[in-house]
DNA sequence: CCCGTGTTGGATCGATCGGTACAGTAATCT
DNA sequence: AGATTACTGTACCGATCGATCCAACACGGG
């Protein structure tokens, strides 16, 4: 019952993660996250400090693991700006399509609640879709556009990337999704190339 | 203080309306409306009976008026989907810029919270997700394209309205949303011509 | 072997949640 | 004017919120 620590951290983030990912800030309540994670009030408080303390620690879990896939991603074909799109989404698309994972998007999910996140948590969200545009646009730079198309191009991936996440919480198929990306690489690679 | 009702009921939803709208249902307190209304518990349990009631009354009232305009923005331009989704797309640019109105969408809002939603509700928003991508549907018929291209089409632009509306959550410029509501309509103009 | 360090689960805190009950009051009808 | 009706504000309900506290406990070091 006691001693050592029974719990895998990692592990209990990844769960509260997933809770915050499903019901968002205000609804996972510390019963559902304790119930998730399988840990009491005093393990709880002990590891993590407090509730917003935890969800950033789960917007730094969801950001580095899928930040590294979106990454994977931009970086796989270079002066090919389609492609590049189309395997950027194509992340979404196949998290979207996992069913170990929730539906829709955590950073989604917490924009739509951004006014009434704790303060830190809230800049912090704004700072994650922030470096998210900048990395796409990063991606493509060397294209030959001018620089406020690049800047465009970046913001309309992005959003069309949100909106996949948004329509998969209602249950939109795949097959769909999958040619609203589709469609949105085409516009992309039209657009730089 | 008493006698007869001493309040708009239309007035009442409206105001209530745009703190569901910006807080979400759960966010949404019975203080936070009954003080953006300025009604007591009383009065409020007498006209709506409970909140989840005045919800559904709020989306109604959203796709009411909403609806309308985006009706009309699919009618204006028969045969001419990139005029046709640019209008529609300005519907929500409008919103958005529009101060007087919180960012977002209630319905993304409520995507966000649907498996937290009432049973009622909870169907309500899908239906009237469902119904505007049916508009949509609606309006690329006549044009020359197989059908499931169509149908494709018209969750590219749901998609991409939904998505301008979490953007503007994160102040996104209005320069930049514009400019992927442009990218989309030339999208669906090349798509269905 | 047994003490001390530190984790554990549950009891409990004040605040707030959605919803109810009710006394008080203003307007209408006879 | 008096009775009736209808609406209002407030006090209050049990439940639940995030957070704190603490007694009970298990393990590692002396």
């Amino acid at each position: 019952m006691a001693g050592r620590k029974q719990f895998d951290v990692d592990t209990a983030v990844e769960q509260a993660m997933q809770v915050f990912w499903l019901r968002g800030y205000a609804d996972a309540s510390l019963d559902a996250l304790g119930s998730a994670t399988g840990l009491g009030r005093g393990s709880f408080y002990g590891a993590f400090g407090s509730k917003d303390a935890l969800f950033r620690k789960c917007l730094d879990r969801y950001s580095t693991f899928y930040g590294a896939q979106y990454e994977r991603a931009l970086s796989a074909y270079p002066g090919e700006p389609a492609r590049l799109v189309e395997a950027f989404l194509a992340v979404t698309l196949r998290r979207i399509a996992d069913p170990a994972v929730p539906a829709g998007c955590l950073i989604a999910q917490s924009l739509a609640q951004l006014p009434m996140l704790p303060p830190d948590s809230r800049a912090h969200v704004r700072e994650l879709l922030d470096a998210q545009r900048e990395r796409v646009r990063a991606a493509f730079t060397g294209l030959d556009a001018e620089s406020n198309v690049l800047d465009d191009l970046a913001t309309y991936v992005v959003a069309v990337n949100q909106s996949l996440a948004v329509l998969s919480r209602a249950d939109v198929p795949d097959v769909e999704l999958r040619s609203v990306a589709a469609l949105a690489a085409r516009t992309a690679g039209r657009g730089a190339g």
